[in-house]
DNA sequence: TCAAATCTACGATGATTATCGTAATTGACA
DNA sequence: TGTCAATTACGATAATCATCGTAGATTTGA
């Protein structure tokens, strides 16, 4: 059974953050957030060595700094995310969301596309 | 513009009660909540009056009890919540959700056939 | 009518989150 | 080597959330 992955907003921000750019240090870290919204750098750290911690994140010294690593799946958390959102907001239909998700943002022509041929892989399978 | 709806998991559960049952008690939410979780009844009751005071829900007196009604629309407040997710977890790609989503959910083909539907439609427009 | 049942109001509490200040540590380099 | 700038460690705090107990009000029906 796996394990339930529990992160708040805040720190799904850093996990992102570390999931696209890879290993990084709390200063890259903050300053890639700071492009968003704005909060100290303690916060930023402390954020970090709780999320340490919890064993969302590992890490190895390099230098007086600590190089970070998200230590949970993308996937996987993604997944337990969303799927928390489509039983609570969306009464447990994923379709519900998907639609709703299609509907508000502006896909374009391309992305439309390349929703239609995983629909149709996943459809043969 | 149009505000910005927060709401938290607990309260997202009530709301989407009164989306899909209408206008009920405090007693009808909370027994139906029940059925999922348990909570006590002051729980629930509490929760709908914070609710009340954030403007999510609005109410009437009917004899001794209050019959409350969601004060903010399902589709915004639900569109909302999905783009947050959006933005936070998936770099703002709605596709790269809608992936995760139907990849980690069994959707049956009929279901798949709607998405599908649904894209031409707004393919077209 | 009045007692029991039901409901609301309200405050308190513990847990979790997010935030930051300060102090201690470390490494770089003048 | 000694100082300065950057970093980490740690603790404190305020805000938010979820939960519930108790008291008071209201309705119902025996």
């Amino acid at each position: 059974m796996q394990q339930t992955i529990k992160a708040t907003e805040a720190e799904l921000e850093i996990l992102n953050i570390l999931w696209t750019h890879g290993p990084a240090t709390v200063r890259d870290v903050h300053d890639r957030l700071a492009l968003k919204k704005d909060a100290g750098y303690t916060t930023t750290l402390k954020q970090m060595q709780i999320m340490l911690e919890k064993e969302l994140l590992s890490r190895v010294a390099s230098g007086k700094t600590h190089v970070y690593t998200a230590a949970v799946d993308q996937q996987q958390a993604q997944g337990q995310i969303v799927q928390r959102m489509i039983d609570s907001v969306f009464n447990g239909s994923a379709m519900q969301m998907v639609m709703q998700a299609l509907g508000n943002h502006k896909a374009s022509d391309a992305e439309l596309e390349m929703i239609r041929v995983y629909l149709d892989k996943k459809t043969k399978k």
